[in-house]
RNA sequence: GGGAGCAUAGCUCAGCUGGUUAGAGCACAUGCCUUACAAGCAUGGGGUCACAGGUUCAAGUCCUGUUGUUCCCACCA
């Protein structure tokens, strides 16, 4: 028989998992119904060097999930990673380039790309070792990084056939412009922070001498871009300038005061400056009212447009306007004020509204279907709160903004005809113009957001836009798993991306899960320092309880801090399996996992509590319930059977019956083996540590099916009356407890109940774990009874002779209390019965319960006053 | 300004569609090295389930409001 090493090392339990995939290969998917009906979508890893804990958050339920799938006759399809490696990439490598005192523009686009590529590959390599480190059983040999030919040929289709229907469009708009990264981004990648600041009133004179009009700004330096004051057409304060010029102040130029809605009369002076080129409001305006549009800001956001600040950053530009401003008299007054500022969500720094010729997807179209198919349920989310967030984004989205100014990146497929002008839009290479034929054309130098790209992600990965196998197969897909953090970059564009360009929907099930955060609650950031790398976690307690902690503990959607404690928690759990299963594997004898043909009221017990765990975990599974399948099956490991029922069969293991033993082996063993099962998605390697080392049927753990209920194992009246016996012990511990008994002094115990038939089964089990030296059951209580020490449950009454130790009138009053105590519980009961709203309202079954209760607590007291009487 | 989450034991959190006397881990107290496990076993202390109303036979759970707190979206000249 093999045996376990005597203690649990993690990490070479974990060093171990390979040698039982199927095959000795990361699992395939196949086409087959009876394998795989079930898809997963998972996340590619953000790649920057290591997998941080919000990686392992969604690893670790999307391989939950699988391993279920899998287990239960199902297989699952991972849609590995495609494109998402690139940006943070780009961004390294232009800070090493940085460092090397050049920029991409030394290097050029080829070289460039080169560089990040290397990158990329190497962080590719290292994810996957640490995903696989983690128990990731996603097939990792299909993994696809952005510039595959396949994703390239998706993205280009998705561009061309959006531009055939009039979905995308290129125009100038206002974009958030980041100064660092020197790229537009969408609204979605601009994170406000709030900053404080001021409010600079200042005073711009009339042309026509007769005084002047006061305007306040946060940002002014843009007043060298402003191209007309506005006040509310409604504002009798202002009204007779309408249609008077202004001088901009330092400038020079001569500025419309023009009528607008978007002046608020409310707010400030109720005049605002119009920078049309600089702020979406004001852009708007400007195009109302037909104002030209003054650019002062380049793409590194320095001053331009031939002012005497040209070159000059825009905060030190804001000084030094603000200074001469004040010199100038047309400072009327500075106001501290905090406001809310837009950052780019990779390197932070300010972004800066600018109007500029950009690519754009028009949403409005898109975003009726991908509203459809989530308000009528084709798309559920889990928990289904997060519909309302996705719709509110949905319905008030504009259009996005694709291109972006970088190198990395799906190159906008457009060529521009440097002779008539005519924009090529082509699914292949354009040579030539496609109207004049000139070969004088120009590429489009941007690339889409990669979010463009990763939004084709569920179709493209199956072969889209060719009509393939794996495409009819798999698509529409099943659930995917991801953190609420990025419903609207993906799984929003994930939706009408898909409704667009499939038809269909994408998935049925967005699962949403919280961010894990760090001890005190705060996000977990790199820059902050706080982050938490997995494989520090897995080097100190292992995968799998760095797993179990992830999933336990924190309900669906929520976040989670992380405290290592917990993880410590788990390790131990994992710890108290093994030994339960070096236990069981010393006593072994048998050589396969039958049940015995009889079983003992015990084992029964066991069974009946095993099969109905079996049967909670599937439906909270079912459910998405994850955290509380993994509790439940916990509590059952540690509880039921290590604290119970090995102890229990220790009595038959040690016996001289051998057949009493080997059915107490195939009891241990069987549930032993099907709880592994129950836990094998949750702790994949020491279930499969475990296994192994068991008799067992077939290769590996992972692909057995999942336990259900079934109904020989349903012994629901065994169950109870065994719970009755345990009653019995866990008073008796009490008892003996409270009066300071060590347990090496054993007692007799006189059990007296109208029911003994439990008591007689469970009488080994008394004497063992209620330290009963003989235990005698009867109808009635012995001689002597009013001098021992007493135990009352609800079933039962069990005298126990050690007068030296009790105190006849603690005694007494002790059973006072515990009567009183009971009748008011009785009461209750009673006051609840002789309610008829309640016995004719509320359901039968709580009905009966209640009147079990009741006739259990008049037992009880019955018990309580009769051992109270004998005291005397 | 709009929306959402959270508020339960000293700490961190579970508690699914309302139905026993509200649970776990950690921490705390007491007693045990009982040959699977001291990373353990047994026993125990500890909670007006934020507050105020309401619905219901029945509310930690559903509804309304209040307070505190966190987050998302929008606006902010």
């Amino acid at each position: 028989m093999k045996q376990l090493p005597k203690t649990y090392d993690p990490k070479q339990v974990e060093s171990r998992i390979y040698r039982y995939w199927m095959d000795g290969n990361w699992f395939h998917a196949e086409r087959d119904p009876e394998k795989t009906p079930f898809t997963i979508v998972i996340p590619p890893p953000n790649v920057t060097g290591q997998l941080d804990l919000g990686h392992a958050f969604d690893e670790t339920i999307q391989d939950v999930l699988t391993r279920w799938k899998r287990m239960s006759g199902y297989c699952a399809l991972w849609l590995p990673g495609c494109d998402h490696a690139g940006i943070a990439t780009q961004i390294k490598v232009e800070e090493e380039l940085r460092r090397e005192g050049l920029t991409r523009f030394d290097l050029g686009r080829e070289k460039f790309l080169e560089r990040v590529w290397d990158w990329k590959e190497h962080y590719g390599d290292r994810i996957v070792e640490q995903l696989k480190t983690l128990g990731s059983s996603c097939d990792w040999q299909r993994q696809r990084f952005t510039m595959d030919e396949q994703c390239a040929r998706a993205v280009r289709e998705a561009f061309c056939s959006l531009y055939e229907k009039g979905l995308i469009y290129r125009g100038k708009r206002i974009i958030n412009w980041c100064p660092h990264c020197t790229t537009a981004l969408s609204d979605a990648e601009v994170e406000y922070v709030e900053k404080s600041g001021f409010f600079w009133h200042i005073r711009y004179p009339l042309a026509d001498g007769s005084g002047s009009v006061e305007v306040a700004t946060t940002r002014p330096e843009t007043m060298l871009a402003d191209a007309a004051v506005a006040v509310n057409p409604q504002d009798e304060r202002y009204r007779h300038l309408i249609g008077k010029t202004c001088i901009l102040p330092l400038v020079g130029r001569e500025i419309p005061i023009v009528a607008d809605e978007h002046a608020d009369m409310e707010f400030g002076t109720g005049c605002v400056k119009i920078t049309p080129c600089h702020d979406p409001n004001d852009f708007e305006v400007g195009q109302r009212h037909g104002l030209p549009q003054y650019l002062m800001l380049d793409g590194e956001g320095r001053i331009t447009g031939g002012y005497k600040w040209d070159g000059m950053d825009r905060y030190e530009a804001r000084k030094a306007i603000v200074e001469e401003l004040e010199e100038g008299g047309y400072l009327a007054s500075i106001e501290p004020c905090v406001h809310n500022v837009g950052t780019c969500y990779r390197c932070h720094s300010d972004v800066e509204p600018l109007a500029s010729d950009q690519w754009f997807v028009k949403m409005q179209p898109l975003a009726a279907e991908a509203i459809r198919v989530v308000e009528e349920g084709d798309v559920k989310f889990v928990p289904d709160r997060f519909a309302k967030t996705y719709l509110n984004w949905m319905y008030n989205c504009r259009d996005w903004c694709i291109s972006r100014q970088l190198w990395w990146g799906h190159q906008i497929p457009v060529w521009y005809c440097q002779d008539c002008g005519h924009m090529t839009v082509s699914r292949q290479d354009a040579a030539e113009c496609e109207k004049c034929h000139s070969r004088n054309i120009r590429r489009d130098p941007d690339v889409l957001d990669t979010w463009f790209s990763s939004a084709l992600w569920p179709f493209s990965t199956l072969g889209w836009p060719d009509k393939t196998e794996d495409l009819a197969y798999f698509y529409p897909t099943d659930v995917l798993v991801t953190g609420y953090d990025i419903i609207f970059f993906w799984v929003a564009r994930m939706i009408f991306s898909a409704c667009e360009h499939t038809g269909q929907y994408p998935f049925r099930t967005v699962l949403i899960h919280g961010l894990i955060r760090d001890p005190h609650g705060k996000k977990m950031s790199k820059s902050a320092g706080n982050g938490v790398d997995p494989m520090e976690v897995i080097e100190k307690y292992g995968a799998d309880a760095l797993r179990f902690n992830i999933i336990t503990g924190n309900s669906p959607g929520n976040d989670m801090r992380f405290f290592p404690e917990r993880c410590e928690a788990m390790r131990n759990f994992a710890n108290k399996l093994w030994n339960a299963s070096r236990f069981v594997m010393m006593n072994l004898t048998v050589e396969d996992n039958r049940l015995p043909e009889t079983l003992e009221l015990e084992d029964r017990w066991i069974l009946s509590k095993f099969n109905a765990l079996a049967r909670e975990v599937g439906e909270n599974l079912e459910k998405y319930e994850l955290g509380i399948a993994a509790q439940k099956i916990y509590d059952f490991i540690w509880d039921s059977y290590c604290d119970w029922y090995i102890e229990l069969t220790k009595t038959r293991l040690n016996g001289e019956d051998p057949a009493a033993r080997e059915q107490a082996e195939r009891v241990l063993l069987y549930v032993l083996t099907e709880t592994l099962k129950l836990l094998h998605p949750f702790m994949p390697f020491i279930t499969e540590e475990i296994y192994q080392a068991l008799p067992h049927q077939g290769t590996a753990l992972m692909v057995q099916p999942y336990p259900g209920w079934r109904a020989e194992l349903d012994f629901a009246q065994e169950e109870a009356s065994f719970e009755e016996v345990m009653e019995m012990i866990r008073a008796i511990r009490s008892r003996r407890s409270e009066m300071n008994v060590p347990p090496a002094r054993k007692t007799r115990l006189f059990i007296v109940t109208d029911d003994g038939g439990a008591f007689e089964a469970g009488r080994d089990y008394l004497r063992r774990l209620a330290y009963a030296s003989e235990v005698t059951v009867s109808r009635l209580a012995p001689d002597g009874a009013e001098g021992m020490a007493g135990v009352v449950t609800r079933s039962a009454r069990c005298f126990m002779p050690m007068s030296e130790l009790v105190d006849l009138d603690q005694e007494r009053e002790r059973l006072n209390r515990e009567i009183e105590k009971n009748r008011g519980f009785l009461e209750n009961q009673r006051r609840k019965l002789a309610n008829t709203n309640f016995v004719s309202r509320a359901p039968e079954s709580v009905v009966r319960a209640e009147r079990e209760r009741a006739e259990k607590l008049e037992v009880l007291l019955a018990n309580l006053e009769a051992s109270l009487k004998q005291l005397g």
